[in-house]
DNA sequence: GTCGAGTGTCTTGCTCAGCGAGATAATACG
DNA sequence: CGTATTATCTCGCTGAGCAAGACACTCGAC
């Protein structure tokens, strides 16, 4: 299994390298009391509060895959844990905005922080040829993971 | 948010692709009418069964993060869903052996296989020394997802 | 303005995955 | 043989998420 020629190889890296960052993720959620779902969602909210969007209840449900209820459920949950407020929307106060705590912040950063560092430390190891390759291949895959929604 | 220097350029990407790959088993997953653990089991059981090696519901259960119960509870499903078949175990007869079944191992090449092979084929366009490069890279984020167990 | 359709969120009642505790069955070891 | 250990299953429960619908706000037509 193991001599699969080079490619397959590679191929099953990349598969080790999502289980363990998903069991990386899940020892963050354990830690914190959180879901997964929980967990989704805050990266979800910390990506919306860096490019400075606002992240309505219905999108991050919509983003998650949650329904209306279930979405409701996960914001009562997350700021039940003080790690999201709930601010009503200004412009249409239907709306209810989901804004992520400043020490959820802090905590996901103190918990992912290493692991990134050291990424990027990996990666200041190649040259920039190099650097391409990797690049082009994640792209290569993300696109074809998009692309294969038959 | 997309000028933060290469490295976490590639750092983001490889969040996408593991956000896509997810996605990509939750399709597999809701159309075959499975949940997120359903086929997580799956995918443990063939690789075992490309190892030969005997999968019991223990191994499984743990490799999973489930306690007994919920295993039980998983094989049941599975076996309900015609996934899967317990064996007793020859040697100790307490043991249940999970095997899984034709069908459910040319479903997931069905699903799995395209993009698979496309990400074969994108490793054939990089010459050896991009490929050693993609391959470093994936070993060393996976072997730091592992060392983050603090 | 105000009426109605449309949209965003919350409530209610339910299903079912997974947990804890403990029962049952087979093995190992004295 | 009998006791301890191991592997799985059963029972009762909690809680995430769903479907349906209530409620609140917005916006366009008149």
């Amino acid at each position: 299994m193991a001599s699969q020629g080079p490619e397959l190889e590679i191929v099953h890296l990349l598969r080790a390298v999502t289980v363990e960052l998903g069991l990386h993720s899940s020892r963050f959620a354990r830690r914190n009391a959180l879901h997964p779902t929980d967990v989704r969602a805050l990266i979800a909210l910390m990506d919306a509060s860096r490019a400075d969007e606002e992240m309505s209840a219905g999108r991050l449900g919509a983003l998650l895959g949650l329904n209306s209820a279930g979405t409701t459920s996960l914001i009562d949950r997350l700021e039940r844990g003080g790690h999201v407020r709930r601010v009503r929307g200004r412009a249409d106060r239907r709306k209810v905005v989901v804004e992520v705590d400043e020490k959820a912040v802090e905590l996901g950063q103190a918990f992912f922080g290493p692991l990134i560092d050291r990424t990027v430390e990996l990666l200041q190891g190649y040259d920039e040829r190099e650097r391409a390759a990797i690049r082009g291949f994640l792209e290569g895959v993300r696109d074809a993971a998009v692309a294969e929604e038959g």
